[in-house]
DNA sequence: GTGAAAGCGCTAACAA
DNA sequence: TTGTTAGCGCTTTCAC
């Protein structure tokens, strides 16, 4: 494949010159220019982006790391920053880490050695030290979704603690008495502070924290069936469910009809994200939406500019959107709600 | 950041030493290479992968381009690829194409730059031309879904014609007599295809085909509810829709729901896909399944083998996988349908 | 088992 | 406006 070298020799320039019409055609005559890019073409030239990596030490490129691809979730947000990586000049390396900290930390090894420009990482597990690996190397990082621990960095979230009070709260004002919480898994920061909302809004109202009626799933479809069955196993069974994702609420509303029971009638349902789906299922599922797409393209931006500008040390964003109740369905006593919303 | 160079130096050795230690251990010394691990360790050394390529040639790097990153489909394909990649020791670069084919195009520019080892690409809508960019300088190529032209490439397919068949026979079976067609964007070849299976399946039968019955949606919920819109104002509306995707499958119920019209009494409904969300509708989608996390898998393996070994010049691939016809509610007539299946 | 040095393809500083 | 050349950090061949 043709070098630069060899473009450089037939085009009868140096390789300064033909590097300068790629990198500063301002600065190269209109003739000579037009002559290089003749035998480019001509030799099918495909500058390589590695040598030029190398020389420029920098990669164009950004790390994603995700907990699950399959969760509809993510490829929103995934979108939010494609869609500013593509615009800005960026490749997006994918990195599915199955939320499994083990394989994020492997992730962020091999990035490193990638030189990647920059990182994105979404509901991290990963512990101070190893975010430290990437902010000692001077490489930019931006997380979304809450972090294990409290880091100085930039972060997108959205303030779970309070979405889940919401969800907990609205349940609460319908009437019922005695709500679950099925959560994700506990490793999980996000799932923690939502569990943190769900007490907050039991506390205020004086109702018991039971540990029974707070179950951890897995943040899939399965989990959230078989976390809603242990909770209709139970002496007293809970009245009304709040999730901490759709997916698990989904999986629990299939099986409490699998149980023979109605919702919202003998049991309501709330989740948490405000997926698609959630607007699909029979009865459509009352949730709390986070604007998703919104947070991937912040994050891309404040990535892209800390990659292009530098990071200011001292001044880390810590920006907070926030997340609102979408009532539907599934939380059940229209005629309460009537009054409540209008 | 330290150098191998600098490393090199501590270690009191050449660098060509601690490259060995790096790459071929088992050719340096256990004295040598344990002082070179340490100072590696002591001075925070991570290795410069990109001069690692540069010397090398090699990235290991894949592409993924994928049509559209918020259709369920495709995250499920793309597990399959990361999954395989994870393992080999590759990264995966991810760009969403939105189906634009200048995007794409724009994409594999950048991508011959940044020197990935191989290729994957979904659905693509490029031309032979571009393909042959690829090709003609030797990287690893494999297709999902079908490609635009018939060209010599590796690829795996599901049967797209004998879907669309299967899907339509089964509503003729049923004893449909006015079958519609929401198909995809007809750039796309697999939609093309979906079309001849189609019609293959009406002609069969002695059935008309008649082009008000065939509209092209967009692949997306709100595409299929367009569809669905204009196909239930027709002066003869169909009794039954056969949807090229389950996305536009389910905005086609949302629009026929919406009409007032009972489904599937009163209009029928099958897609294609199989998608997680069909199974939660309401009612639960008839469709065609294809094995899209096994599509992923067995391409990325074919494409690393290839990467790894070499491409056989003359032994192109076409694998060809089976879609099966999932029976669930939409498209109606129980007893009917108890009958043939049992 | 180890080291010296060429080379991977490019960019940019410096000189002309 | 253009050319010469020294890196960028690594791998590997060849010699010892």
């Amino acid at each position: 494949m043709a070098n630069i070298r060899q473009v450089a020799k037939k085009a009868e320039v140096s390789v300064a010159t033909v590097s300068r019409v790629l990198n500063h055609p301002e600065a190269v005559s209109i003739k000579t220019k037009e002559k290089v890019l003749a035998v480019m073409e001509e030799m099918n030239y495909t500058p390589n982006g590695i040598a030029r990596s190398l020389a420029l030490n920098r990669t164009s490129t950004i790390a994603l790391l995700i907990p699950n691809i399959l969760n509809p979730l993510y490829p929103q947000v995934a979108k939010g920053i494609e869609d500013v990586a593509h615009q800005k000049g960026y490749n997006l390396l994918l990195c599915n880490t199955e939320e499994d900290e083990e394989k994020e930390k492997e992730y962020v090894e091999m990035l490193l050695e990638k030189r990647v420009d920059g990182f994105i990482l979404i509901s991290s597990l990963l512990e101070k030290e190893d975010i430290y690996k990437i902010k000692n190397r001077n490489i930019s990082l931006v997380m979304i979704g809450s972090c294990k621990e409290n880091i100085e960095v930039d972060i997108v979230f959205t303030d779970y603690i309070k979405g889940a009070y919401q969800a907990t709260q609205h349940l609460i004002d319908i009437g019922y008495k005695k709500i679950a919480h099925i959560s994700g898994p506990l490793k999980g920061m996000e799932n923690r502070e939502k569990i943190m909302g769900y007490e907050k809004a039991l506390k205020e109202v004086e109702m018991d924290i039971s540990k029974d009626y707070i179950i951890e799933g897995d943040n899939e479809i399965e989990g959230g069936y078989l976390a809603a069955k242990k909770l209709l196993q139970l002496k007293k069974p809970p009245q009304a469910i709040f999730a901490a994702n759709d997916l698990m609420a989904i999986g629990a509303m299939d099986a409490i009809k699998g149980a023979g029971l109605k919702i919202p009638d003998n049991i309501a349902i709330v989740g948490f994200d405000n997926i698609r789906m959630s607007a699909l299922v029979d009865p459509k599922l009352t949730t709390i939406s986070q604007p998703v797409y919104k947070m991937g393209l912040i994050a891309a931006r404040l990535l892209v500019d800390n990659i292009e500008n530098g990071d200011e040390e001292d001044a880390k964003q810590r920006i907070f959107l926030q997340p609102k109740l979408k009532v539907r369905k599934s939380c059940g006593h229209e005629d309460r709600i009537r009054e409540i919303f209008n």
